[in-house]
DNA sequence: TGAACTTATGAAACCGGTTGCAACAGGAGG
DNA sequence: CCTCCTGTTGCAACCGGTTTCATAAGTTCA
């Protein structure tokens, strides 16, 4: 466990100053070829590596992002699309030569004291949005501190934020047409949070889909959760109690896709033959499950690597306009909708 | 969006120096109570919060936790032994004023790298590795470096590194057990990669529950996978085709158990009444599939919180010895094993 | 051969905090 | 009234880099 050298030490070594070292590491120009390579020899030979913190500090660029994490989106373990879009920006950051710092929160305060710090401590360079919600009142933290950051999911009521989206109302408007097409004539709809930005667009979407058919909206078959499986599954009890009449369901996630089709089973209704159940997100579970689900699919780690993609695009500075990308989505089906 | 302010610019403010207006935010004695009063009106009045960088490079504590994962557990997106170990560390350290940050990588190269520079950069305070092998020799770069760190899973070969782990082997040795005492005399092992430390510990646990019912280890019956549903389901489908006579199925995770459960099912044997199939890890996902999932749950969120809690702990600097805890796995009995 | 220009380099200021130490004021004790 | 102590405070060095600017050395050209 050799003590760490630092710059000036590397800069003594070599027999040259400090600046004369520091150039050499940033691959700046005005160095004589001859210096330069006695001074990597040195920094080659230590196996030295520049402190990132004392190179934040005067740089005013620490190479970090940000990735902040509504609690609710988190706090749903099973929320597979956290775990697929991390994968996708931290390849693409780190790839970058950037980290990725997480802020997660386990309540509603908390999360509003991550945002608070992440916007003003100076740690991170530029942050990355998870979970947000119609007029979300935190994003205001970030404009205030002049940091840069993006969304995911339309920042609905911020029209100049950075931002990346799939195409949720194309989605669900194609799933629900579908379904309208195998003959349903209602379509109970689980959506999310109601001030979700995913479920805004996805229950436009639906009603666009019944529009299309000449059908109206019956406010009874649209329910708000929070994309659980419980939420599927409870919806689902109480709609038959209430004695809805519907067989075919169009939950706003795989979670509550899945819940669904456990309601109908107990109740003796096959999903993908008496009945028919439509997911969202086509998490890599959907095709593991009896009946493998039809769902909605996002390409969900395309979307992580965009964010990031974007977001150093905006970081380098620049660019005009605010970016955005909205992903297409695709109908998968499988076996829990009925066939032909 | 106003600059920032500098701590100089709020002593200015205030009327004091520099250093007064550190000791007030930190606490520290010896400031009149008068002085540290309107010190603090002046930071609440602007909303000053101190530059996290800065405050890292003078006092080489940065707050930060960094979180290395190896490629192979994070290339799994399916792996929520992942997201949930994150939802118990990232609650706890937060909690502490601790960030996190995430160091995963797409190839074996650079996770190298990852390690590396995690070691070396002093970005970081401390590390939480994930996934490590037996002998792991990406250890010590850490150790070299002289941060501290501490594992998840046994660090086999690495007798004085700080750990948290879970009864692997105990839990490994009563699921098999279990089936052995429903009346299975061969139970197909399908394991994850031979030299993950958890693979290996459950394997003991395997041989283990053999040895107590006087029965020889057929090594046929030992095979080695990566966790995934796929590696599950070839495993027995090739064992079939082998001619191997099995009707149990001893899964070291969740998904290698789907996987396993899909196969037999494939053939027309259904888990939970013509076999048996017991998974590890206890998913979330684990009771909404069809059949249920028997399996061995580990207190994945607590070990998450743990780690956190022991690394801290070892950060603070006043203990000797090394730190390590191992917690109990239980079995959860549901629908994919035979009843009665 | 000297003026003008380039190129290579180092000294020093700076980033925004923390901390050791000296200085200074006021009170106690002799 | 002087000395000593204690409690507050500010100065300045330091953390380990980046960057501006002055200077020295070498080139070009008239």
């Amino acid at each position: 466990m050799s003590k760490k050298l630092t710059m000036k030490e590397i800069a003594k070594l070599a027999g040259v100053s400090k600046a004369t070292v520091s150039r050499v590491l940033n691959a700046k120009p005005g160095v004589h070829p001859e210096t330069r390579e006695k001074v990597e020899q040195v920094i080659q030979a230590h196996s030295y590596t520049p402190n990132l913190v004392a190179q934040g500090l005067s740089s005013k660029r620490t190479k970090n992002i940000g990735l902040v994490v509504a609690h609710t989106t988190f706090r749903l373990s099973s929320h597979l699309f956290f775990l697929e879009f991390l994968r996708g920006i931290s390849g693409f950051v780190h790839e970058k030569g950037f980290r990725l710092i997480l802020a997660t929160a386990n309540s509603e305060e908390d999360y509003e004291d991550s945002c608070r710090n992440m916007a003003q401590n100076g740690v991170v360079d530029g942050i990355v949005l998870l979970g947000i919600r119609s007029n979300d009142r935190r994003l205001r933290y970030f404009l205030d501190a002049g940091i840069p950051f993006i969304t995911v999911g339309q920042p609905i009521g911020y029209p100049d934020v950075d931002y990346v989206d799939s195409d949720n109302e194309g989605g669900a408007r194609t799933a629900v047409e579908y379904l309208l097409r195998l003959g349903y004539k209602n379509v109970l709809f689980v959506n999310g949070p109601d001030d979700h930005v995913a479920s805004i667009a996805r229950e436009q979407g639906y009603r666009a889909a019944l529009s299309s058919h000449s059908l109206p909206s019956d406010e009874r078959y649209i329910t708000y959760g929070d994309f659980s499986f419980e939420s599927g599954y409870e919806t689902v009890k109480d709609a038959r109690i209430t004695g809805l009449d519907f067989s075919a369901v169009f939950a706003a996630s795989d979670l509550a896709a899945m819940g669904a089709i456990a309601a109908f089973k107990e109740s003796g209704i096959q999903a993908g033959k008496d009945a028919s159940v439509i997911g969202f997100d086509d998490i890599p579970y959907a095709s593991f499950v009896d009946p493998p689900l039809t769902t909605v699919h996002q390409p969900i780690f395309e979307m992580g690597e965009e964010a990031g993609r974007l977001l150093l695009l905006r970081l380098r500075g620049n660019v005009q306009g605010t970016l955005s990308k909205v992903f297409r989505t695709q109908l998968i089906i499988r076996g829990s909708t009925q066939h032909g």
